[in-house]
DNA sequence: ACTAATTGAACGAACGATCGTTCATATTTA
DNA sequence: TAAATATGAACGATCGTTCGTTCAATTAGT
């Protein structure tokens, strides 16, 4: 028990290889139709050895997901801040726009959600986060729209509700 | 030749049967949990019987998603009028809100985005006529616009490119 | 009108492939 | 050497699809 980082650092490098083929695969096939051996294809390890990792296969969708429940979770912060509801808006439209045009987030997101709707205890963190973005969202919107005189006010909530949701 | 039409009406009668098996399961379970028996057993006929009517699994998923393409196409529609483009957008909306309620038709549709977006040839006519779609919405949306005199333009373009992007 | 021939819907066993998972075994590390 | 890690063959289950067969409905022959 001298140095025993060596194989921990080694044991952990491996997981994330496991998980960077899963990303990959996931997106490219949807979870249902990557295999085990697919992911351990890409990983470069052995089948066997992908359960020393992660006891199923659920267990690395979960994984997965949540992954990308932090990604959602950056974004989620940009809301927080607390000056003008319009830039604050125009950062996050611009951020979440970046985001949904890398088409393996797109591609991974699609994924999630059907799964999620399904299962939701799969995809808890994804899901949630989610919720709680739309939250913080309309809420901004919300106050851009007091700030605003006139107008068409009701499409643009609606619309903004729509934004994340559907 | 008297009466072809017995076994036609009844050969047809067995293919919507199968549909709406086909509709129930792959919105409960999804495309690939969803096996041919389990369409087979939905629908109340033999497992064999099932490749009377469709040659392939990938035909009856082609055939699901076509028939929510029609599903579309109704809205599709009403966004074709001419009148004023407030109200347009609110009918619009209403419409939408409702179909996007309906919990079977969000997991289908989930089901074939995600299915569309890695093999675009199996959901031609669905992604086709969402692009349509979103192309009239954002057409409207700038006649809203335009008939507005100020402020936050440009949030409200890109919010109206995700209603139905995203 | 009666019968023989033809059709095609319906069935379910069976096929080969592949799935997630396990396990006995070999290799590497401490 | 003892323990951790890696391996891939093997397992039972299930997948999509095919197959030979049955049988009722339709057509053609008389």
């Amino acid at each position: 028990m001298v140095d025993s980082t060596t194989r921990e650092q080694s044991a952990k490098a491996r997981r994330e290889l496991l998980v960077a083929a899963a990303l990959h695969c996931f997106a490219e096939k949807g979870f249902h139709q990557t295999s085990m051996r697919d992911l351990a294809e890409r990983a470069g390890i052995s089948l066997g050895n992908v359960y020393n990792h992660f006891g199923s296969k659920t267990d690395l969708i979960r994984e997965i997901a949540r992954l990308e429940a932090d990604g959602l979770n950056f974004i989620y912060e940009e809301l927080n801040r607390l000056d003008d509801p319009a830039n604050t808006l125009d950062r996050f439209i611009v951020l979440y726009t970046q985001m949904c045009s890398d088409r393996g987030h797109a591609l991974l997101s699609a994924e999630i959600i059907s799964e999620g709707l399904r299962t939701p205890e799969i995809c808890e963190d994804f899901l949630c986060n989610r919720e709680v973005l739309i939250g913080r969202l309309s809420k901004i919107i919300g106050a851009l729209e007091r700030a605003s005189p006139s107008g068409h006010v009701l499409a643009e909530t609606e619309c903004a509700e729509f934004v994340l949701d559907v």
